[in-house]
DNA sequence: GTCTATAGATCGATAGAC
DNA sequence: GTCTATCGATCTATAGAC
């Protein structure tokens, strides 16, 4: 019994030492692109190590990144988004946190990088329920700041559209600026009131 | 001399029927993810047909078509941006030019998934110039439609985004309407006088 | 010009010493 | 629990028959 729990605990642990390594490198490489070579390089452990903290290889590593993304997300941004009373409060958390996630542009999401290519087929449940989620969240927050159903949808597909698509030009451009200046133009359509120094459109006003 | 010639037609005929199938594997797979078995399966060509028409392998291949790629935009969409008369109409164009090519969502794109992995060192230049002539055109013909300088650098840069954040979403949540949903949110933005009643994240009206 | 056969490297994964 | 050695499969790329 102890045992178990011991195994168990030795396990989780190596795992949880691993992963955020492994997460760095497939966001780096996409899944098929993380050889067990560079991950075992990355991450300073032989295969056999690895292999013992994920019997099934390498597609239960890139499952344990997910479902580590996945809780951090829901810990940091869903819940709160869902749950808390002010919800302007935790929709501007959300963006200060996805801009610390993302390193201010200079790192890719991962799980758009896997919804792109090779990485659809294999984890299409976790890759779909991270945007589902996410987009359902930050609805639920607009909705409670004072938008319409209809339009707290809209926005939030809006939103988290936005943000995959400008990490997606700061890795392009090579100008990790063009995520910033993203999260920025959403920043006062998502909560009207912080608005009064600017238009929507970048324009100064008055 | 016709020696010469003949040979290059013969081989630029070779890739030219090849290059739209590679495009599809590497746009599904990824650079990493696209093998020279399924290339030369999905082309029904074999390895030294392959080798033959791109005789620098599997780079050379994704150049070919990273290259077709630039002109199909330049010419379908960049070109008119700049240079056509009516600003507006160029801009419609673009709309509906950019649903039909990725297939309303249904379609990846090959240079944002490449811009998110692998591809990025390999095939930098490329992807870079081809997002920021995208962004450059496009504040071209906002400008020239009436958006000051900032604005239309800042607009253009927004729906290039959006575009490519609308894509990765309708890849994630298996629901192409969400790319449909992020173009149409987008025009009345780019073009305020198609919309009935400009809001405030349009141009001032009248 | 296209094919098959195959080289040489690397892939994911396993076995067994320690 | 971590390592090295190695397996068979697959990879990119090449050689040579036709």
């Amino acid at each position: 019994m102890s045992g178990v729990v011991s195994a168990a605990s030795s396990r989780a642990r190596a795992r949880e030492a691993a992963i955020p390594v492994l997460a760095e490198v497939f966001r780096e490489h996409g899944y098929a692109g993380a050889s067990l070579a560079l991950l075992g390089a990355r991450t300073g452990l032989g295969k056999g190590s690895l292999y013992h903290a994920f019997p099934s290889g390498k597609a239960e590593m890139a499952e344990a990144v997910l479902d580590a993304i996945e809780a951090w997300f829901e810990t940091r941004l869903y819940a709160p988004l869902r749950d808390e009373s002010d919800p302007e409060a935790a929709i501007r958390r959300m963006l200060s946190e996805t801009e610390a996630y993302f390193r201010s542009g200079g790192r890719a999401c991962l799980v758009g990088a896997f919804a792109l290519t090779e990485g659809r087929d294999r984890f299409g449940d976790r890759i779909r329920r991270y945007f589902a989620v996410w987009c359902d969240s930050l609805a639920a927050a607009l909705r409670r700041s004072g938008f319409t159903d209809a339009a707290a949808k809209g926005l939030a597909e809006e939103t988290v559209a936005a943000i995959q698509g400008g990490l997606v030009l700061a890795r392009a451009l090579d100008d990790p600026g063009a995520f910033g200046r993203t999260l920025e133009r959403l920043r006062p359509r998502l909560i009207p009131g912080d608005r009064d120094r600017t238009g929507a459109d970048g324009r100064a006003v008055g």
